[in-house]
RNA sequence: GCCCUCGUGGUGGAAUUGGCAGACACGCCAGCUUUAGGAGCUGGUUCCGCAAGGAAUAGAGGUUCGAGUCCUCUCGAGGGCACCA
């Protein structure tokens, strides 16, 4: 009989959809060990599924259907992230509804993902666009708020001209959009911002406890960029002003030689009637505030920037005057949007110095003297030029002695920004907030007086926000009102500014007229939770306010074990979702600290080319065809074997014909054994099976699939060659085949296993995983290896036991090793019981 | 510029973590087979050499009885951050 993937995959994937995919539910069974296997989830866009999808699905597949086995209560569910842009933009080219794009499109994912065979729990499947979904996506913003981590504020933001949308630093690029390459604008604008910097500091220590890929770890360290430094006072000559900067290195103070302000910083204004050249200092500011993202990193190597003339500042320790200049290459929002410059020390500020021939003074030397220098120095050394307290001390020591001396305030700073989270698009949950003129005036006077008014007591947000007023949680969701026209304005306002009906609405304090916010929450705010609503699906259908935050479920599945997904959101969603985490922690609605224990990155798949797939290369893989043209097992098999899970590899038109063999040879090899019914159990087969069972135990849990693969070809292999096998041994393949490659090893199991007869299908689900029997595995004798002087020279089969005595005799007695080693006497000999010997002469 | 990861046959990749380099596959070569399919079977396939043997894990040094694996430097590739003071 042949290999007929085709009937074999859809009879098992009918079998396994019944009674709403019941087989894979997941259920809260106390004293279970229980497993959480995530997948992030996709965005459903037009294209379908990518074999990238199918990689990291099947990866966590395996595991699921493993850890069933194995006895483990596994939760392994699927979910849609349909907000974003996409579906906005292919609903206005082709002017249907996103909701109706979205519905199309996961329709099709879903199919796609139930004919590769995955084991999801559909019984929990979330959809982010869902208003019974988004309604607690909005409450947990209400809650953000209500604590003071959501305000509003006119901000420097990323502006994509193309989207007509602002956007957060963690989705530009190189200055361009992460969505269409777009150069972004600097722009002011009002906007809702998420307080992350207030997590700043536990999202960077927590990560130490993380079983997470280093590369991930670090990249989410450095973007939120700790420095631990001072801040010091300049005073302005003949002025009760003062400068204050931020620095790492209050030791190379006596190098100060010069200030810079950022453009933007406030004291050029204020300072304003004594500039001496107004205008140049004018000319500069409009220039520099016209500079796009782009320009300004183009700029790197040639700073540009002006003196503040008629300004001094005084250095604190020197007490000398010091020129103060305006430049760029300051950056208004880190530290105080001024720096001490210290051309001899620091790189940046030597070429602004070389570039306007500003003084450098080196005070810190390795050697003790004054050098030539060439480019700063940013290492250690012994203090000079520094005043005859500080010269001679090293820089460390004078760094502490500084601070004390100036009284200076030790100060942390991060990279990290705070999260610009409106969009000035449609699709996205509303921000559900309501502005009412009469609360704002009762705001700002409530911190002076008892509010006696209409407004029951002010929250944080309030106070911080003064006018803006929460939806009241029953009134949640506030749902996307429907509309005829979504295109994006372009301005600082959403389509929905639009829909007066639905903007006019009361306060839901007061009562008087009020308008909604009618800005939406950018694409991450779903994918935030979603590993939560997963546990709570069950409360988000039946529309049950109480008690939705099931603390009970939540401690039973949390943290999630495994994550499995791409790099590509090492600091977006993983750091938003953790931060929300983190909140929903201090909240109590969550008891863990951490959402996510384990994360595995699975590595992009290459085109055949060795280059990143994409469709103008013309070098995209389609998943659909292949499973049409090898099945799904084929492919689910090849993609595994391709090699390790976190690696980047090419995509090898011709590797998926091997894997496929491979099935081929196991179903033949079923087909054909079973009707020769041997009695006999091939002793060496035995072992070797059992061999292998360890090694595709161990290799799945540590996610080495490439490995277990290979040992199930080399079993097979030899099964093929065997003069008999039994059937409690090909019944051991199909289990151990099973979470790779289902379908196959279900139909074989059903012909074989032990409900064959009865023509009920059992399900390999609900079987046991093989255990091996460590007595098969130990062997008695082994090969040991002989060395003379570290070469390899000749092996023999020795008894496990053997001594180093033993061992010796035996080989110096070889007329082979007699050879090598001549007459001269070893000069030492090394034994490694069970390995080698190894003679030095 | 800084940080991270990685360099093994014609290709994807193995190597029990310091102990037989190249498992398992793809491709290729030779033969068989014919049911002519991208899919069967057998054998071969790192390089030099007839062989014994020698060389070889980007390159150069080092540690070690022993290094693909550890250390130092150089070269190369991929990724991240990028004027963060």
């Amino acid at each position: 009989m042949k290999y007929d993937f085709k009937k074999i995959e859809k009879k098992w994937q009918k079998t396994w959809s019944k009674n709403d995919y019941a087989v894979w539910h997941a259920e809260e069974k106390p004293r279970a060990r229980e497993m959480y296997v995530l997948d992030m989830f996709p965005y459903p866009s037009g294209e379908g599924l990518h074999v990238g999808h199918v990689e990291g699905y099947t990866a966590s597949d395996i595991l699921s259907r493993y850890y069933r086995m194995r006895g483990f209560n596994v939760l392994h569910p699927m979910g849609w992230d349909a907000f974003g842009l996409p579906a906005e933009n292919y609903a206005i080219k082709k002017k249907v509804h996103p909701a109706e794009v979205v519905k199309q499109n996961v329709k099709r994912f879903k199919e796609q993902l139930n004919k590769l065979g995955f084991s999801y729990d559909w019984q929990r499947e979330v959809n982010t666009t869902d208003p019974e979904y988004y309604k607690w996506t909005q409450w947990i913003f209400l809650q953000l708020f209500e604590k003071g981590l959501a305000y509003e504020a006119e901000v420097p933001v990323n502006w994509c001209p193309k989207d007509k949308t602002v956007l957060a630093n963690e989705e530009v690029i190189d200055g361009c959009c992460e969505r269409c390459s777009e150069q972004v604008e600097r722009k002011n604008l009002k906007q809702w911002v998420l307080k992350i910097t207030a997590y700043a500091d536990r999202l960077l220590k927590d990560l130490e406890d993380l079983d997470w890929p280093d590369k991930v770890k670090e990249m989410q360290k450095n973007w939120i960029g700790r420095s631990e430094g001072a801040e010091i006072d300049f005073p302005v000559a003949n002025s009760t002003l003062k400068i204050k900067v931020f620095t790492t290195r209050p030791d190379t103070i006596p190098g100060v030689t010069y200030l810079v302000l950022a453009p933007e910083h406030a004291l050029i204004s204020q300072l304003d009637a004594r500039i001496t050249n107004p205008n140049a200092v004018k000319e500069y500011l409009e220039t520099a505030r016209h500079k796009s993202e782009r320009e300004r990193i183009a700029d790197i190597r040639q700073k540009t920037g002006v003196e503040l003339r008629g300004i001094k500042a005084v250095n604190p320790l020197t007490g000398k005057e010091i020129p103060v200049w305006t430049s760029d290459y300051v950056l208004s929002g880190y530290g105080t949007g001024a720096i001490m410059a210290v051309p001899a020390h620091d790189q940046r500020d030597f070429e602004f110095a070389k570039n306007f021939e500003l003084p450098i003074v080196q005070v810190i030397s390795l050697t003790g003297r004054e050098e030539d220098l060439a480019s700063a120095y940013g290492g250690d050394g012994i203090m000079i030029n520094a005043g005859e307290e500080l010269n001679g001390l090293g820089n460390q020591l004078a760094k502490e002695t500084i601070i004390e001396k100036l009284e200076a305030h030790k100060k942390v700073n991060y990279k990290l920004r705070d999260w610009v989270f409106s969009r000035q698009r449609y699709w996205g949950e509303p921000i559900p907030l309501i502005f009412c003129e009469q609360c704002k005036k009762q705001a700002v006077n409530s911190k002076f007086q008892t509010p006696n008014s209409k407004h029951n007591e002010f929250n944080e947000g309030e106070i911080l926000n003064p006018g803006w007023v929460p939806v009241p949680e029953e009134d949640l969701p506030v749902e996307l009102p429907k509309v005829k026209n979504y295109e994006p304005t372009g301005s600082a306002e959403s389509p929905l500014a639009g829909i007066d009906k639905w903007v006019n609405v009361k306060c839901p304090q007061c009562g008087e007229p009020a308008k909604r916010e009618t800005n939406t929450m950018p694409q991450w705010a779903g994918s935030c939770w979603y590993y939560l609503a997963y546990i709570l699906s069950e409360k988000l259908k039946v529309k049950s306010d109480k008690d939705f935050w099931d603390k009970k479920s939540l401690d039973y599945w949390l943290p999630v074990d495994v994550y499995i997904g791409g790099v590509e959101h090492a600091v977006l969603h993983l750091l938003y979702a953790r931060f929300w985490h983190k909140f929903l922690h201090d909240i109590e609605a969550v008891s863990t600290k951490e959402p996510f224990q384990r994360l595995v990155n699975q590595g992009l798949i290459l085109g055949p080319d060795n280059q990143k797939m994409s469709k103008s290369r013309g070098n995209v893989v389609n998943p659909d065809e292949l499973v049409e043209k090898f099945g799904a097992d084929s492919l689910r098999l090849y993609e595994m074997f391709m090699g390790p899970l976190e690696d980047a590899k090419p995509w090898q038109p011709d590797g998926i014909v091997g894997v496929h063999r491979f099935l081929n040879r196991v179903w033949n090899l079923v087909g054909e054994k079973r009707k020769t019914k041997s009695e006999k159990t091939d002793d060496k087969l035995e072992r070797l099976l059992h061999k292998t069972i360890k090694k595709v135990t161990e290799d799945v849990e540590g996610l080495k699939f490439n490995t277990a693969i290979s040992s199930l070809m080399i079993l097979v292999n030899e099964m093929e060659k065997a003069e008999s096998i039994v059937n409690s041994q090909l019944l051991l393949v199909t289990k151990l085949l099973f979470p790779f490659a289902p379908h196959i090893a279900q139909e074989l199991w059903s012909q074989l296993g032990p409900s064959a007869s009865s023509g009920q299908a059992s399900l390999l689900d609900h079987e046991d995983w093989p255990k091996y029997d460590e007595k098969l595995i130990t062997e008695e004798d082994f090969e040991l290896l002989i060395q003379v002087n570290g070469k390899l020279r000749d092996k023999v089969m020795v008894s496990k036991n053997t001594t180093q005595e033993e061992a010796e005799k035996l080989v110096l007695g070889m007329e082979k090793i007699k050879e090598f080693v001549g007459k001269a006497k070893p000069k030492k000999i090394i034994f490694v019981p069970g390995r080698l010997i190894n003679i030095v002469v």
